[in-house]
Formats: structure tokens, sequence, C-alpha cells
DNA sequence: CTGTTAGCGCCTTCAC
DNA sequence: GTGAAGGCGCTAACAG
């Protein structure tokens, strides 16, 4: 395999058809002023040359390939495959192709700048409009139509679409303390996004509502990790009196949290009930099945694709913000409190 | 949001500093020859005016950008999702970034044209080598590093990762037989892909083997898509006598059987037994759940990446066919035969 | 109908 | 150290 067998150009096209390379440039793009016979020809040669315009000069030219763009930093995590399936499903119904761009090394030490160059250089070339998931990065550059599933900050002009993730919080801490528990452990998400504010504001407010004081010592800082999700919940555990319940801000980290427990050989909800939040395909699966709250992520992505579709034909969106809406999942991970304790 | 609110260029960027392109160029690719000042002065000039150089332009002069390439029809089918994680979970070892096309809309009339000239696209401008999942077209272009999962043929130049097809088949035929089916139903995949026609071959090869007669009228041919092999299904259950057990070629049609099973209110394993392929996420989940064949679809990923970078690094290849095992889950959906049958 | 002429934004000699 | 000039592969006027 010759690493650079320098591909074949429009000029390679032309001189072996004998025209100039306009004309092939013609046929090319399906203007209909040119004789039948050349455009036979031209396509002949095309087809024996086995040439193809290259995308780069292409897009260089004309600025609009019918690529949208999907920036992520990681395809590999289940909550950003889940969206990226909902895109994907959306974009059937349109004539746009789906380049979905992602870091190799995730955890760049200046993610946000990575991120706002990305945008940036993707939407300044191939790509007429992007969908941004996931980002810390604030003010992205909106010059070109661009979406964000899950932002950081509502900044930029452009489209969001975040879940209603207090009320998520208060119906998952309202399911919490019908069961009986009082002392519940949080586990925050990645504080730079809006979503990790809204659901800790959600469990702060779901105490304050039901005249539960609100201790500092049960409030960690997570990151949506897993890692990170188990080295809070090791925390947590160390407290006494122990929390009955944990509250995760995201399945990844509750994934943590029962790593946790099972190493402290506590039983769920036997000893202690927990609470996801995002509903991944893996908290169904693993034991116990999570109960945790629905957050619509194939739809999630669906909508943004849409909203993105809108701003590409220059429609105004209807709400700049979309608000996808949340949903308890009661499974087996949660369960009254123990008398006793 | 003004849909082309010209992009900042190098020149803007040269203009504002009051210096030549070319300076501007040197800072950007961090030669050494320019003096400190002029160069403080153009990083400061770029951060303000927010600049990044067009991805389009820059990969038209220098034809590499630590870019691989993943081309697939559908990111949202399962399949392709799990293969897509396992390429994203084992890029996090190398400099590169990845950039996953997928056509909007899927089954173009002559999809294999449509690969083969996005492959050329592609590896021609941005991307430094590719990745193809499932391609129906034969002879991808491979003037650039390339490598295929689940190919159509083994032909081009370039590495191929594909599994244990035949053996896999032959196992879970084996399975069927040893319950006491003689009498199974065969639905085949996409018979453009050698998988397919290597799994037909295992279970011929299978009723070869245990001495039982091939019957054409139980071979049905699908395509690996669910209606498909509902459809498959249905006609197999119109068969008198009708077949014990069926294997579906991929769980994706087995997934179709199961609707028309439901439909004609046979129950699974009670009246009929089945067999799929692949083992996705899906097929561990539905009811019952489903004895399939696993292909390690991640892993096919992982495995396809890793043969990429090597060929990127100039380095040959220990096998140009790499197979990847497969391995029979028995889960709930075969039992026994039921005597009086 | 078809060829010629400009660039698109960038990088790379080659002078100064 | 820095600028000017040429060209990467392509499209879009403008001429004939």
């Amino acid at each position: 395999m010759p690493r650079k067998k320098s591909a074949v150009t429009i000029q390679d096209v032309a001189d072996a058809a004998g025209v100039s390379v306009s004309t092939v440039s013609r046929v090319l793009n399906g203007k209909d002023d040119v004789s039948q016979v050349t455009k036979d020809n031209v396509q002949r040669v095309i087809e024996e040359l086995g040439y193809t315009s290259s995308l780069a000069a292409r897009s260089m030219r004309s600025h609009s390939n019918n690529v949208i763009g999907v920036l992520m930093v990681d395809v590999s995590d289940p909550f950003s495959a889940e969206v990226v399936r909902g895109i994907g499903e959306a974009i059937h119904d349109y004539r746009y192709d789906l380049l979905i761009y992602s870091s190799g090394r995730p955890q760049t030490r200046s993610e946000a700048v990575w991120e706002r160059n990305q945008v940036r250089t993707l939407n300044g070339s191939i790509t007429d409009g992007m969908i941004v998931v996931t980002p810390v990065a604030q003010n992205l550059p909106s010059n070109y139509p661009l979406v964000v599933i899950d932002p950081a900050f509502i900044d930029s002009a452009g489209g969001y679409v975040i879940s209603t993730n207090r009320e998520g919080a208060l119906a998952g801490m309202a399911h919490l303390i019908a069961l009986g528990h009082r002392h519940i452990g949080f586990i925050g998400g990645l504080a730079e996004l809006l979503s990790a504010r809204e659901r800790r504001q959600g469990y702060e407010d779901a105490l304050r509502q039901a005249g539960i004081p609100i201790d500092p010592l049960l409030i960690r800082s997570g990151d949506y990790t897993r890692v990170q999700g188990r080295r809070c919940a090791e925390e947590l555990l160390s407290l006494s009196p122990r929390p009955t319940a944990i509250f995760a801000a995201n399945d990844r980290s509750a994934l943590g949290v029962l790593d946790a427990l099972a190493r402290a050989d506590l039983s769920v909800p036997g000893d202690i009930s927990l609470l996801g939040f995002d509903n991944i395909p893996e908290s169904a699966v693993v034991q116990p099945p999570l109960t945790t709250v629905e957050q619509p992520l194939r739809e999630m992505g669906a909508t943004a694709t849409r909203m993105l579709m809108k701003l590409l034909r220059q429609e105004t969106l209807p709400d700049r913000v979309f608000r996808t809406p949340t949903r308890l999942i009661v499974r087996q991970s949660t369960g009254a409190m123990r008398a006793g304790l």
C-alpha cells in the first residue's frame, strides 16, 4: 500500500479527456451546458481513472457540502453514543451527510480551547453547521449554524437542547424521601456543565421543601466519571452516621458508587439506596438495575438535528432553548429505609 | 446567527498584526525563525480575532492531519455503534483524532459507488487512513492506509478484520442439533458480505456433518435487517412441517423473527427455538434473551484501529486478515425439541 | 458549448 | 527575520 500514490486530480482527468479543467468541473457538478458527447467522454475518463474531487479543495471554494458536523470528546462513552444514535436516526430525513469529530486523547489540558477551535475549523471549512455535545467551553463560535446539547452555559447564539434537570432531580429526591430517607448523600457532576448545576439545585431544593437541613458533608464534587463516582462514594461511606441513600448526578457516577459499595460489602438497596440520572443502557443491566432519572438521550440528539436543520434553512427557532422532559424510572436500587438506621 | 459571517482568515490576522501572511503562517506552524516580539504580537492578534486555520486549505497543502477516518452507512445501527465504541476506545492510545463519516440517506441506489468515492475523497484530503465498516463495495481504493471490518471481499491491499463466521455458525448449529432439532430454518444475511456467505456455509456444513439433508425450502435470503428477518420468518412459518428452530444470520434479523413469532402467537423456545449471531446489546434484554453467536464487536473496532496505526507507520501487518473469535452464548431462546413434533 | 482567468486560504521556496 | 511569489485542486465568472 503506497503511502502516497498521489491522488488523481481534475487536471489529470482534463488532460486524459483532452478538455479543460473547467469542462470537467462542469460535468462534475451536473451543469447542463455541456454537450452530451464531451459529457460522456469525461464521465468515462473519470470512471477509468477512479477520480473523485478533493473534499478539501472543493469546500474551499463552494462553502457548503451538505454535511453537518458533530463534535464530542469521546464517542465511546455511553452518553455520547446514545446521542449520536439519535442524531443518526434523525438525519435520515434530510439530504445531509454526517461527520462526527472526536478528539483521540480525552481530557486535553485545555479542552475548552480545543472545542472552540474545532468548531471554528470544521464549520469554517467542510461542515455547514454543527451539533456540539456536552462542551465545557463557553461562548462557542456561532458565525455558523450551531446547536449545543447539554451546554456549559447558554450564551452563544444558536440552539440548545437540555433536559429539565432540576425537575428530574426533584422527582428522584421525592422518591427517596418518600421511602423514608433523610440522610441522602449527593455526588455532583462536572460543575462546568449547566446540567450538573441544575441537578444539584434540585437536590437542595428537594431537601428544603421537605424541611430536611442541607448537610455540606453529604455533598461531594464528582465529575460524571465512574472512578470519581467511586471515590466520592468511599468518602460518603466513611461518614458517621452513614447516609442511607446516595443520589449520583449521573449513571456513570452511580456505577462507580456500585463499585465502592461492592468493595465495602454493602448491599443495595438493603444497606443503602442508590439513585442515578440519565438512564444509559448499562443502568438497566447492572446488578441491581438502577433506579434513575431518565433523560431521553436519543431524542435529544434527534431534536438537536431538527433544530440545526431549521437553522440551516435560515428559519428562526420557536425556542432557542429546548427542554427535553425527564422521567423517574424506578428499578431495584432503591428501597424503603430500614428501621433502626 | 448570520449564515456566512466570513470566517477570519490568515490575511485578516496579517493585516491586523501589520505583518505578512507568511510570517503569520510561520508562527502558526511553530517555525523558530521569527523574532520573539513579532511572534508574541501575532499570537495576541490570533487570540483576539479568534482565528483558526481552515481545515480545507490546510489539508490541501500539507497532506496529513493526524486524523483517521471511519466510514459507515449508518451510525445508528447497533452493530456499527458497538464497533465505533471499540475504535473510540482504542484511539485513546494514539495521537490521532477520529472522524466518522456516514451517509444521511441509508441505502443509496449504488452504495458501492458511494463507498468507493467516499474513501477516495476522505483519504485524499483530510484523513490519513481509514477504517471502513461493512462495505458492500469490492476493491476499495487503497492508495492510502485502509482497514476493512466485515468486508464484502478480501481483495484490496490493506488490512481486514473479520470473525470466524463459519466456525461460529457451526457451533451454533451444533447446539441446535444437540437439542434434537433436525428441521432448522436459515435466514441468510446480506449476500454481498463475506460474513453472510461464511455463515451460510457453516449452516450447511453443520447439517452435512450431522447427516441431515439440506432442504432448500428452509433457506431464506435475508439482508441483515429486522424487517426482512420478519418476512423470512413468516415464510418459514407457513411451511409444513414447520421448522422447529430458526438460525438467523444476525441478531437484527432474529429480532424480526421474534416479531413474526409474536404475531403468530408462537412461544420461544416452547414452539420454536431461535438462534442469532453478533450478540448486539439488544439481544440480551429482549424477551426471551437470545441465544446467539457472539462476535466481539468492540474488539473488532479496536483491532482495526491498531492495524491501521501500523499501516500508518509503514509497518507491515503480521496478518493482513485478522480473524476475531466467535463464541456461542446460550440464553433462553433455544430449548430441547418438544416430543411429538 | 468550451477555454481562459481569477482567486478560495494556506504553506513553501526564494529573495532581501 | 521577513516579505513576495507561486501553487495545492477546485469553482465561478467572463469571454469567445
